[in-house]
DNA sequence: ATGGTAGCACGGCTA
């Protein structure tokens, strides 16, 4: 047996609630990590979760951004919400421990355009970010930042790095955020086991899903003691198909159950 | 073609 941790930028809760009730009544992940819930807590509709025995956590907004975390059979302890003094206000992050490991899930910044405000707001919440894990975290425990990361590291993260240039998502800054997260000591958990032309994030707008022009934004970075457990991972691209469907894909991580070191 | 679609919420912002 493993167990199955999910992370998926549902695009509203209110619009997603059946397909999420469909998600874990067809698949029931262990844990699953949603973002951009697009409601205030009190909206949250708590029976979808407990009816099936998820124990749920969640960080809401109104109309934008929200954070959620769910899992089966397990408590959330040490609920943590917000990025001190990085978010601006905005509910982008919800950490929690769930059967011993740190999970911190994370709506990062978009960033709209490199000449944009957003951008720099977006380069300065990934170096809150960073700066934070490194001041309150141990990348030898037990640690799981996952979540709709906003950047495609690989030239393979979009669909035609040619075109991107270094336009937002591929800029040299962000790519330079990024490597230092790894360089402190997150793995990229699901990449060994995607084909490379696998995205996680179609567009509505260009019609990405039906023309195949993917990216890979939503990520699980994990520390060494969780890499070793890692078993396998997929982009459920099923999901992404279905009719009204979100326009991220949920991406799944197994985990081998052995005890946390 | 600085669009295209989707969500929130009912005009314009965000992605």
């Amino acid at each position: 047996m493993s167990l199955k941790l999910v992370t998926w930028n549902i695009n509203s809760l209110r619009a997603r609630a059946d397909h999420v009730a469909w998600y874990l009544d067809e698949h029931r992940p262990d844990l699953l990590l949603m973002q951009e819930l697009k409601m205030e807590d009190e909206a949250v509709p708590w029976d979808l979760f407990e009816d099936r025995e998820y124990w749920l956590e969640t960080h809401g907004q109104k109309a934008y951004n929200g954070v959620a975390t769910a899992a089966f059979d397990a408590e959330l302890d040490d609920v943590h919400a917000g990025l001190p003094g990085g978010d601006d206000g905005q509910a982008r992050l919800l950490a929690t421990t769930w059967r011993g490991i740190r999970v911190i899930n994370v709506y990062c910044p978009q960033g709209q355009s490199v000449e944009s405000p957003k951008f720099e707001h977006k380069r300065r919440f990934f170096r809150t970010l960073i700066d934070w894990l490194k001041a309150a975290h141990d990348p030898s425990q037990p640690l799981i930042v996952a979540g709709d990361i906003n950047i495609a590291p690989e030239p393979t993260d979009v669909w035609d790095a040619e075109e991107f240039g270094d336009s937002v998502t591929r800029h040299p800054a962000e790519l330079a955020l990024f490597q230092e997260l790894l360089d402190w000591g997150l793995h990229d958990a699901t990449r060994p086991h995607l084909d490379p032309a696998v995205h996680t994030f179609f567009d509505y707008r260009t019609m990405a899903w039906e023309r195949g022009r993917g990216m890979r934004i939503d990520f699980f970075l994990v520390t060494a003691p969780v890499l070793a457990r890692v078993v396998g991972a997929s982009v459920d691209y099923a999901e992404r198909d279905k009719d009204k469907a979100s326009d991220h894909a949920p991406v799944v991580l197994e985990l081998s159950e052995g005890d946390s070191p």
